[in-house]
DNA sequence: CTGTTAGCGCTTTCAT
DNA sequence: ATGAAAGCGCTAACAG
């Protein structure tokens, strides 16, 4: 009991016992059982889960980061699942992560179902939202400009003269790029132009369909004399058709895109990037869920308190221009 | 009682009974506290910790892939704890993990000193090391063919001719990074070239860190006509040096490198790198892991069984070439 | 087949 | 200032 006290830094204790017990610990090699204490303590695993789609994208991996180093100043740990896009896994991942007792979920939703989600929110566990806004429940969440960021990209390339922008997205469920896809289409309505819905090509996830789908755009008979892509999947691929028709002699098609990202700089065309803070991102949700966590007190369903209204925090957007001079 | 055994498939259970069970479980949403079965169980939490340096670097986000896509397998659930660099950091997170009774931890150590992983290993927790090799202590680990790889890389490029060829590398406390200076090193030496320390550079962690080492040797009186980098973000930081000396009418370098990268072919520039299936790195580590919580028990500290030996593997690497034509 | 007892390691409450 | 008792939610071992 005494050592109990000590470890949990209880003043209650003689100095000389509390020296004694540390060493004893220190030479035992002494340390408190995590899963007893919080079985005990009735709170949370002391753990906040995160849910994301594809890790390997730098997208969620800088959001993960973001999130985990708020989280560890709280003394709490990230669990990361990957769902790889499987709406199936996403709905076992959080049933576990509740099952866990972790102190809240920070989500990226694959899909439009939320209702996992919802499930968890109800059962007490605190949910953020990363990127796609809560649908049917009420939860935090963070979201980037998207509609601001895709007008703005498409209207610059209006600007520059463009009057057949092509589109290339995600698929229809994700959020973010039916937002991205609005504001696209706002960008052209207030220059006068009309969406063309053959160049709107949705539903590519990764680089190489959308290189397949920036192909097909760019082999019409009337081909779009630029592209607009609304993340950096679809960038990247849309990118590498546009090499190839170069180098084969064929004409310069302007490429703009979602998301900043690496070697951006390097790809020698030049290219218009709607960037943000997307460690802010996660950095953002975790504030969210921990402002929560204080305020309702972790693990309880809300006891009588309170309960804030939900919070939404947007990141802005910034247009980044990379020259690709060579 | 009969509720605990229905829901772990216990088959000592009446049909009927299991499914009233069942019921009512579902109608009120109940699913068994992780956290206490855990303590009860005795066994670890069902996680597994992984401890990584920068989950930016896609080298780390996809080994976290390849851990968690098999650790998924076996039920558990991955903890990734980011350290970024801080060997602080890296011990309290290991004591931490070692305290939430992880059933394992897959680390890549960011220094030499690993006897935290040695004390975690010492309480009975499996540790396995990914990318560095155990000191002073036994463990399980996956390394890649670090010295191969960089032997192979610099062969070829004295085979094109070059005979002075630069070396920027990680801190010289990463073992890979040492390896594979001994790898590039040896290369040398078979072709009768002496190692040249002036055109060696060691400590650049971050892609802008390795531009200046890079910028640096090409600017010595006689630079060297090729660079070889021991990790991807040397080489990225190596990339712009080059790229901003042609630019500016210099000389043409070559450039060689350890990790493949995405738009490692689109940089405009020949590019030979060593390429290997992170993901793989990453999913042997969790296999190695997997095999010797099936051997020793999950939890607990080796109880008279035998232990296996330690095992070691090693992944293969290959050369890969990009042409850079646009 | 179902229920009772006991205890995982910790902490809160109530003595002493 | 320290200790004894009780219980967090679950399950192994033993009744019935």
């Amino acid at each position: 009991m005494t050592a109990s006290r000590v470890l949990r830094d209880d003043p209650q204790v003689l100095p000389a016992t509390r020296e004694r017990v540390r060493a004893a610990a220190a030479a035992l090699g002494y340390r408190p059982n995590e899963v007893a204490r919080s079985l005990r303590l009735g709170r949370g695993s002391g753990l906040v889960g995160l849910v994301v789609t594809n890790l390997a994208n730098p997208f969620y991996s800088r959001l993960a980061l973001g999130v985990d180093s708020v989280v560890v100043k709280d003394g709490l740990k990230t669990v990361i699942g990957n769902t790889g896009q499987d709406p199936h896994a996403e709905r076992e991942l959080v049933a576990d992560l509740v099952a866990r007792r972790v102190d809240g979920i920070i989500a990226v939703p694959a899909g439009a179902d939320q209702r996992h989600l919802a499930a968890a929110a109800a059962e007490g566990v605190p949910v953020v939202l990363a990127s796609r806004p809560p649908e049917g429940f009420a939860a935090d969440c963070v979201l980037v400009d998207d509609f601001g960021g895709a007008h703005d990209a498409t209207a610059r390339l209006v600007r520059r003269g463009h009057r057949r922008i092509g589109f290339l997205g995600s698929p229809p469920a994700v959020h973010t790029g039916t937002e991205r896809l609005r504001g696209y289409a706002a960008a052209l309505s207030a220059a006068g132009l009309a969406v063309d819905d053959r160049l709107v090509r949705q539903g590519q996830t990764e680089p190489h369909e959308a290189t397949r789908a920036a192909a097909d755009l760019l082999a019409l008979r009337e081909p779009p004399t630029a592209l607009f892509c609304s993340n950096n999947r679809n960038t990247i691929g849309a990118f590498r058709a546009i090499r190839a028709l170069r180098s084969s002699g064929g004409p310069e098609v302007a490429l703009a895109g979602f998301d900043d990202f690496e070697l951006a700089d390097a790809l020698g065309l030049p290219l218009t990037l709607v960037a943000y803070d997307s460690d802010e991102l996660g950095r953002a949700a975790a504030r969210l869920l921990a402002t929560r966590l204080n305020a309702t007190g972790p693990g309880t369903a809300t006891r009588g308190r309170p309960v804030p209204p939900p919070r939404q925090v947007v990141v802005p957007t910034s247009l980044v221009e990379y020259e690709g001079g060579r």
